[in-house]
DNA sequence: ACCTGAACACCGTTCAAGT
DNA sequence: ACCTGAACACCGTTCAAGT
């Protein structure tokens, strides 16, 4: 329902049609219908999780950062609805688990690890998922207006923040 | 309304209460919901950018840009529902008109142009915008959850950037 | 224990009717 | 030209009643 429609169409009665209940019957397994977007968030944060962990097999990290963060890009936009659940900002409650964006990006820390060695790792980390989630989501919200082409300033930043991370000579 | 209730809040029934019509008379104002909520982010944007234009005066580029980068967080936190208007995924008709954004961010791509030279103003300056807006969607949606000091994070890859996209020896 | 029908309070939007 | 009342089609959610 969300690939076909967007969040609108994630609908309490059209959830319900699709399974076969009424929707009164939903609440019997999730308190409404904001948690069962966290929830579709959270499965979301596993199969962008399983399309990143392969490229942390790349033996130079520098490239393994960079092949990470294409397939980042990638994702987002082959499944642009539910990249928009990742970071949406849906009550406290009903956010997508902790533990499901931590494996995520469990093998982004480990590539940052390698390349800026471990205690850069975390601060790394988010400074790389900041300019691609910021990168991705102007790009799905049709921001870049100015003319040119996105992908070579994508392309350009993950250089530049590889390049900086880079501890070695 | 919007600051206070967040989007959910902003409803044609309380907008037209509020500016004392009823609710079938915004109809002959605006189109619809989406567009009234796309004209509030062109409003959005306006604030922004007069708040960002000022760290322009900074004659050294580098510290412009970071005044910069900061003042935009700063808004962001300040008005974090507003914000979240920004790059909202609205019908494309509804989104918040071109120009607007265009306006706020004249006074990155003339930092960026003097820091790294007009030729690459504009890649440096989407480089730049993605960061700072992934880093603030983020923080804004609770996703920074593995411990540590984000804004540490955050003066960092401001750091890290300014210095790449530094152009002087 | 689980599902349902009916109801409640609320939406966005349309439109004929008023002035 | 502008505003309104009434209506329509749809929401999310609750709850007593069934099985």
């Amino acid at each position: 329902l969300l690939d076909e429609g967007g969040p609108d169409a994630v609908t309490m009665l059209a959830v319900a049609e699709r399974v076969g209940v009424q929707a009164p019957s939903l609440y019997k397994r999730v308190p409404g219908r904001a948690a069962l977007l966290g929830l579709v968030g959270g499965a979301a944060f596993d199969e962008l999780g399983a399309v990143l962990a392969p490229c942390a097999g790349d033996p130079d990290p520098r490239s393994a950062l960079r092949g990470m963060v294409t397939a980042y890009r990638a994702w987002a936009h082959a499944h642009p609805r539910a990249y928009g659940l990742l970071f949406a900002d849906l009550p406290a409650a009903a956010r997508p688990p902790a533990d499901h964006g931590a494996r995520a990006s469990a093998p982004l820390l480990g590539v940052i690890a390698r390349l800026a060695g471990p205690h850069r790792a975390l601060e790394g980390a988010r400074v790389v998922t900041a300019f691609a989630h910021g990168f991705v989501a102007m790009e799905l919200a049709g921001a870049f207006r100015l003319g040119g082409d996105p992908a070579e300033a994508f392309d350009a930043g993950v250089d530049l923040l590889a390049a900086a991370l880079d501890r070695r000579p």
